[in-house]
DNA sequence: AATGAATGAGTTTTCATTCAT
DNA sequence: CATGAATGAAAACTCATTCAT
C-alpha cells in the first residue's frame, strides 16, 4: 500500500529517529515497538525489515548517541588551540549537542539505566564511552597544565569531575526542565577552572594532614609561563 | 507455616531491601515480583501484603533515596560552622551515603529513568528532590560567601554544577567500577573551590577529625589507588 | 479464581491428554497453546505451568508414545511362550493400543513428520524408537527360527517388512477410518506369516539367480519340530 | 530483468520440485514462502505468479505424489502377465518411485499428517488415493487367486496388509536412513507371499530382466549392505 | 498471614499476501 | 512479468495481580 521505499538505510534512520523520540517521551522500558511505528508512521511489521529486535533498536540508538559523542570528542584535537580554549569549546559542544537533540539526553539516562544487566559485551558498553570520554578530557587537562595554564598534578580524577558536572547538569535539566540549560556549559567551565572562591583569594582555610585528596604541591605561585606548543611533556 | 510475622514495616523494609538489590542487578524493568519474592525468601503472592504493586515498590525505592538525600542535607545546618566546611561535608556524605548503598545507587538511575512518564500522580518526584537538593547547596554558597570565602555572586547556576559534578561522578563509577570513587568527593569540592587554574590553590578540604558519615572504603577493583604526582602529559 | 490444584503432575497429565486430542484433531502445525488450553478448560497461560514451551508439548506427546510403544513390547519377553505366540501378541497389541487411543494415531504421523527437521538429538528420536521396535520384532523372528516355527535366514528386513505391516495398516486406517482396523492385527499376521500363497503350495515361480533377497535356503522341509524352551540359541 | 518465462507450467514445474525439496528438508510446516523462493532463485512475490497460496503449493506436492502413485498402479494392467508378477512388479516399482524422488517420499509424511483437517474443498484427498491403491492391489491378489497361485478367498484386509507393508518400509526409511531401502521391495514380496513359517518356501519374486521401473540403489549409507546368513539367536 | 496456582491482558516476533514500481 | 517493501493478522510467551486454600 505505502510506495516502495528506495532507500534502506534511510528507512533506518527514520525509524531510529521516531524510536529516539518515542523512547524519549516514553522511556525505553514503557516503549512498544508498536509505539515505534506509529510514531515512524509504518506499520508495525515494518520496523522488523530494519531492525532484527527491540534490543537491536536499542543498541541502535546507543550508537547513536556514541557517535554523537565521538563528534563532541572531536574538538580535544584543534591545532593552533590552547588546551583551555578547547576545553571549553568541548564543555560547550557537549551541553549544545544534547540541548539540540533533548530526545538524546533523555535516552541517555535509559542507556544509563540498561547499560548495567549485560554483562555480555557490545551493545551497550557505556563503560568504554565513558572511559574515552575522561581519556580526553584528562589529557586536555594535562596539556593544558603543560601549557601552564591549570595546576600540575591534575588528572583522571579532575577529568572525572568535569565530566560529571556535565552529565550531571544535564540530568538535571532532564529531570526538571526549570533549571536553565542555557549558561550551564559556561558555569561549569567557570565553576571548575577558576572555583568558587573569593577571587584572588588562594588561601585554603586550613592545612591538610592525611587528606586522601591526591594534591602533590599546595599553592605553587601564579603564572608559570605559558607553553603553546603540542601537549609537551 | 512461617512464624507469624512480627512487624509489619520490619517486612516491608525487609523486602524493600530485597526489591533494591534486585533492582540494581537486573534493572527495574527487568526485574519481575517473584525475583524479589526469591531474594527476600518469601512467595510471590507475600510480597502483595506489604506493598500493593510493583511500582509501588519503585516508589518505596525512591522513598528510601529521597529519605537518604535529606539526612545529607542535615549537614547544612550544622551550628558554628563555616559554611564552606559544611558544603565540605554535605559532598562527602552525599558520596558517602551512596557509596553505603552502592544497591540504591544504582537504583537511582532506573529512578531517573523513572522519574519521567507518570505525570498522574508524582510518586517519584525526582524534580523536587534535586530542587531542594540544589537549594540547600545554592543556601550553602550564598552563606559562604557571605562569609567572604566565596566570591560573591554565586547562586543556583553554581549549586547545579556542584550538584551536578556530584551525581555525575557517580554515575561514571556505576557505569565503570573502575573509576575510584574514593577520594573523589574530595576532588569535587577541590575542583569546585578552588578550580583547576596554575593561580587557584589547590587546596584540599579540611580533613575533618569526626566525619558525621563514615565513609566506608569502596574498594572499587584495580585503579582504586590513585597515582599521584603529575601524570605528565 | 479456579480453585487450586493440589497435583502438579496430575495437571500435566490432563494438559498432555488435552493437548494429544487436539493434535489429533488438527495436527501439530495448526494447533495453538489456546487450543490445548481451551480443551483442558484452563487458561492459555496455565499451560505455561506444566510445560515450558510448545515444543515440550510435543516433546512430551512423543514421550507418551515412546511410552506406549515400550508397552507393546513388553510382550516380547513373557516366558513359556513360543515366540510365534508371543510375535502374534505384539502385533495385536501393537495395533489393540493405537486403537484404544485412536488420537495418539494421528499424534503419530505428526510426530513422523516432526521427528525430522531437527537434527538436534533427543526429544524426538523417532529413528531410535523404530530401531528398537525392529530390533525387538528380528528377535522375536529369530527365536520363532530357533524353535523351528519360522524359517531360518530371517532377520531385520523381515521385521522391517513386519513393523511396516502395522504401522502401515494404522496409517491407513487414520487416511481412511473405513479402513476396518478391526482384524488386521490377524491379517498381518496371517499373511506375514504363511503368506498369501495357495495353501501348501510351495511352488516357487522360479528360481533366484541373482535376486538381492537375503535368503540363504529355500524350502527347507516341512516342520523342523518344535522346540518350546525359553528361546535357545 | 530476468529473461522472459518461456513456459508457465515449465516456471510451475521448477518451483514445485523447490517447493518440495524444501518441505523435504525442513517439513511443511516450518517452511516459509521465502524459502522455497529462496530454492528456486526466484523473489518471493514471484511465488504467487504461479501458485495462488501456501497451500496451493502443498496440494500441487500432492498432486505430483498422486501422479506418480497413479503411475505405479499402471503395473496392474500389463496383459499377458501373471498376476503374481504383475504384483510383485507394483510393489518394486512403488519401491522404487519414492526413492527416485527421496524428497516426494519425505513430503508424503506430512501430507499424510495435512491430509486431515481440511474437510472444505478436498485438495489432500489421501483418503482416496489408497482406497485406489488398496483396490489396485486387492484386484490383483484375486486375479492371482484366480490364477491358482494365490489362496482363495483374498482381498481388501490381505491388500490393506501388503499396502501398508510398502508403505511401512518407507516410513521406517524416511525415520532412520540407516534401513536399507534397496532390496525391501522383494523382501516384502517374499514375506507377503510366501509367509515366515517354516513350511512356506521362502521363494524370493521372479527375478524381472527387463524391470519397467529403474531400481536405482538409494545408497543409504552405513548399514545398507545387510548380514545375510542367519543371525544365530 | 502466607502461599503459589490460575488468569488473561499485553508484547514481541513471524510470515503469508499484496501491490506499487 | 518480476520484485521485495509494506502490511497486519496471528501466535508464542510473560508476568502482574488475584484469591482459594
Amino acid at each position: 500500500m505505502a510506495p516502495k521505499r528506495v532507500d534502506r538505510s534511510a528507512r533506518r534512520e527514520e525509524i531510529l529517529s521516531a524510536a529516539v523520540r518515542v523512547f524519549a517521551r516514553q522511556g525505553f522500558a514503557a516503549t512498544r515497538i508498536e509505539d515505534v511505528a506509529a510514531e515512524a508512521g509504518i506499520a508495525k511489521g515494518s520496523v522488523y525489515l530494519s531492525f532484527s529486535s527491540r534490543d537491536d533498536l536499542l543498541a541502535a540508538a546507543f550508537a547513536r548517541l556514541a557517535d554523537r559523542s565521538a563528534g563532541v570528542l572531536g574538538h580535544t584535537t584543534a591545532e593552533g588551540v590552547p588546551a583551555v580554549e578547547r576545553l571549553t569549546r568541548l564543555v560547550r559542544s557537549a551541553v549544545a549537542m544534547l540541548a539540540d537533540e533533548p530526545e538524546l539526553t533523555r535516552v541517555m539516562v535509559d542507556l544509563w539505566a540498561a547499560g548495567r544487566h549485560r554483562g555480555d559485551a557490545a551493545p551497550l558498553d557505556m563503560a568504554t564511552v565513558y572511559r574515552e570520554y575522561r581519556g580526553a578530557v584528562a589529557g586536555l587537562l594535562r596539556e593544558a597544565a603543560g601549557e601552564g595554564d591549570l595546576r600540575p598534578g591534575i588528572g583522571e580524577p579532575e577529568a572525572t569531575v568535569v565530566v560529571g558536572a556535565i552529565e550531571g547538569c544535564l540530568v538535571q535539566w532532564l529531570m526538571d526542565p526549570a533549571v536553565p540549560l542555557a549558561g550551564l556549559a559556561d558555569t561549569v567551565v567557570g565553576v571548575c577552572l577558576s572555583g568558587l572562591r573569593s577571587d584572588g583569594a588562594a588561601s585554603p582555610p586550613c592545612p591538610l594532614p592525611a587528606a586522601p585528596v591526591p594534591v602533590t604541591d599546595t599553592g605553587n605561585g601564579p603564572g608559570a609561563g605559558r607553553t603553546q606548543g603540542p601537549s609537551g611533556a
